[in-house]
DNA sequence: ATGGTGACCTGTGAA
DNA sequence: TTTCACAGGTCACCA
């Protein structure tokens, strides 16, 4: 997805498309997170590694796919801003609940003022190690061209 | 504790400074409460012999103890304000349990449209009967002067 | 639908 | 630098 103004302000969440949350993402519902409608933490991987954890869950006032908890620090830590890309895989090998989650994320300006990232000639990714799983669950979520 | 815009505004909760909360205030763990972390219902007597209810309970996410339900009619019917102080007191001749509470407050600011409160010429309280305990409990938490 | 309440979250400043 | 308190927020639930 290429982010939003609102992904990367104040607001301390990501919408996630509805469509690809309800495809690819596990299930927010009570049955499924065992008992109450807060949503699940998931850990995300990202190419270096790095664990992320969100909170990812539904807000039935906007009908829509979040993540809150965890996402503002991932916004800040990787400088990202509104028109950078975010993509999310998974390993797609068992259910949902057990699958491995990846994200990955590619900044499309140069001259960001990022917090401690990392900042090459090209344009910044947040590597595509993922890739090698070869998988593209998320796909259509944002370009999955490496460098 | 001079009370803070958040202290007396939407948030209809008051923020217990931690360090006074622990060594003043009853235990709000799950043993002492009964088996919930939903805290403990405290009622606290002013100086007209009116009784205060109040939820007081710890909130994990902010390491924070708070007063919360009855603690928005406590403003109201006060007409406390941002810079005013409110002050806590226990008789502490038993167990924390059986003590009796009160509370105590201080208006700093002259001309307030507070509700149904009587204003006197000088800075309004709601009395100091409690100091006839002779006990300062709380001491520290707010100046302990009379009128 | 709406407001009150409860639990959760975060940025910021200070220790 | 890291931790911590807390002021100022959010959303979900329930009556």
């Amino acid at each position: 997805k290429a982010v939003t103004p609102s992904d990367v302000g104040k607001l301390n969440r990501l919408v996630v498309p509805k469509q690809h949350a309800e495809k690819h993402f596990p299930p927010t519902t009570a049955a499924a997170t065992g008992s109450n409608g807060k949503g699940v933490l998931l850990n995300f991987e990202d190419g270096e590694g790095k664990v992320w954890r969100f909170r990812y869950s539904y807000w039935n006032s906007s009908q829509s796919y979040v993540l809150t908890k965890g996402w503002s620090r991932f916004v800040k830590e990787t400088g990202l801003r509104a028109g950078d890309t975010v993509a999310f895989y998974r390993s797609a090998y068992g259910n949902d609940t057990e699958d491995q989650l990846f994200i990955d994320y590619k900044k499309m300006n140069k001259n960001d003022g990022a917090a401690d990232a990392a900042v090459s000639d090209e344009n910044e990714t947040g590597h595509v190690a993922v890739k090698l799983f070869g998988v593209d669950i998320a796909g259509g979520m944002a370009g999955s061209s490496g460098g």
